[in-house]
RNA sequence: GCCCCGGUGGUGUAGCCCGGCCAGCAUAGGAGCCUGUCGAGCUCCAGACCCGGGUUCGAAUCCCGGCCGGGGCGCCA
């Protein structure tokens, strides 16, 4: 067997000096290790000159043949070096250890994500979420569901009760969008049936808690001539089983490295209803008055009672108290409304549902949350112009992710995260 | 926005309740030893009590203020 010849580049996880004549270095590359062995005699003594103090995470790069029977736990390939490239030395003194010897906090990790990041774990996150995502898209896309891009400026109000970030923008005022409902809506009243934006939202909350940040990501649909809200439900659920389904088959050695053990959730997802839901809650120990919306604690008994009742760990509620819920939503039997949200494991994931494509109705319902109509105009205007039945859903993409792999803190999930203190690096 | 908790070498921690020997340990760093290490091992060295005020003979430790951070709730994805 010809002994080949490699070329690998990568940090300097560690460097072991065995005696005078004996070295090892290893590579990290991604979720790959590389050994190079130095033995004196064997490789050039230039590059044992070279490779004298390399301070752990420089970058090289080397040239050598594999050794062909794998002598080295713990490493994907060993090679004895030809020819060494150092690209650059890292300072000797580092704000936490990619090798983890010393586990680092959360706000220590994301102060130095960039040396956070090159440990595996926190790469197969972020690989996973590549999966994810592109399984979703690719379900969608298959079903004929176009890729649009809305708005992340809007000139007026946008949507929910959540506080918007203020941008300059040239004279006049505009907001960061909180999410990309209204644009989704005008593009069904353009006449794209059936839609989905996948992009970033963000909400000027002071929340201090492991599940918000104040930038997120999510994957929206959008469909029209639907029959009711359980159509939206329908593609919602199989575009998040064709997603964990995909992180399944691509990403086995991720999960591994996390110690996740996932498994394609069973479609369809249970769907509780609301006033049920106050009986559920009741017979849990949480008293919601009737009419009212429930709490997080309330998604956490829900939750609870899916798994155990239903056998799932998603589980869609239905019909929430028209007013717990923004102006476009449609009514079903008051007080109720077509209006759903997605738990995941005892956190929200998602909302949507059915959206009131009536003007008159539309507008009375703004009144009725004691909205000025002209404030919305911009949007309701083209309701005016004929509006198909629609509805949809916005999904959280880095709750989804923290959900899944258990993560604890939606931190984990965002490259850089931003949260109320937190906008740099 | 309201509430709770916490700040000790580069990193992560012990000590704090019950004030008092050179502030302990791990890892990273420095100097050495070791020809197959692989969380390498062994010897030695260096490195810290967030800031300000108070109590006290004496403060990392108790009290007050500030700054910074974490978390819970609310709101939401």
């Amino acid at each position: 067997m010809a002994e080949e010849i490699v070329r690998v580049g990568g940090w300097v996880a560690e460097v072991h000096d065995v005696g005078r004549r004996l070295r090892f270095i290893l590579l990290r590359r991604g979720e790959e290790r590389y050994q190079l062995t130095l033995k004196r005699g064997v490789v050039a003594e230039d590059l044992f000159r070279l490779t004298e103090d390399l301070p752990q995470e420089s970058v090289i790069e080397a040239e050598g043949r594999i050794v062909s029977e794998k002598v080295a736990r713990g490493a994907d390939l060993e090679i004895v070096p030809e020819r060494i490239v150092v690209h650059s030395l890292a300072d000797r003194k580092l704000p936490l250890d990619p090798n983890w010897k010393v586990k680092a906090l959360l706000p220590t990790r994301l102060d130095n994500r960039p040396l956070d990041l090159r440990r595996p774990e926190v790469q197969a996150i972020f690989r996973i979420t590549a999966s994810l995502v592109r399984g979703m898209t690719d379900w969608l896309d298959e079903r004929g569901f176009v890729r649009l891009f809305t708005p992340a400026i809007i000139g007026g109000y946008s949507e929910s009760g959540a506080e918007t970030f203020r941008v300059r923008y040239f004279d006049q005022t505009a907001y960061l969008r909180q999410d990309p409902q209204l644009h989704r809506q005008l593009a069904i009243i353009g006449g794209f049936d059936k839609l989905y934006d996948l992009g970033t939202n963000w909400r000027a909350e002071p929340s201090h808690t492991t599940r918000h940040i104040t930038e997120f990501r999510s994957i929206a649909v959008e469909m029209a001539f639907i029959r009711d809200e359980r159509d939206v439900m329908r593609v919602e659920e199989e575009m998040i089983r064709a997603g964990i389904e995909r992180v399944v088959e691509e990403r086995q050695r991720e999960l591994e490295i996390l110690g996740v053990d996932l498994t394609v959730p069973r479609t369809p997802f249970p769907e509780l209803r609301f006033p049920e839901v106050y009986d559920i809650l009741k017979s849990r120990g949480k008293d919601i008055p009737y009419g009212e919306d429930y709490d997080t604690e309330s998604e956490r008994i829900i939750c609870s009672y899916a798994r155990e009742e239903l056998g799932s760990e998603f589980v869609f509620v239905n019909r929430f108290p028209f007013s717990a819920k923004p102006f476009y939503v449609m009514k079903a039997d008051p007080p109720w409304a077509r209006s759903v949200d997605l738990l995941y494991r005892g956190l929200e994931l998602s909302s949507g549902g059915q959206r009131e494509h009536r003007h008159e109705v539309l507008v009375s319902q703004l009144v009725e949350k004691g909205m000025n109509p002209k404030s919305m105009e911009w949007f309701t205007k083209f309701f005016r112009y004929g509006a198909p039945p629609h509805g949809g859903f916005a999904l959280g993409i880095e709750r989804l992710i923290t959900q899944m792999l258990g993560l604890g803190n939606i931190r984990e999930a965002a490259l850089f995260p931003r949260d109320p203190s937190r906008v740099l690096p």
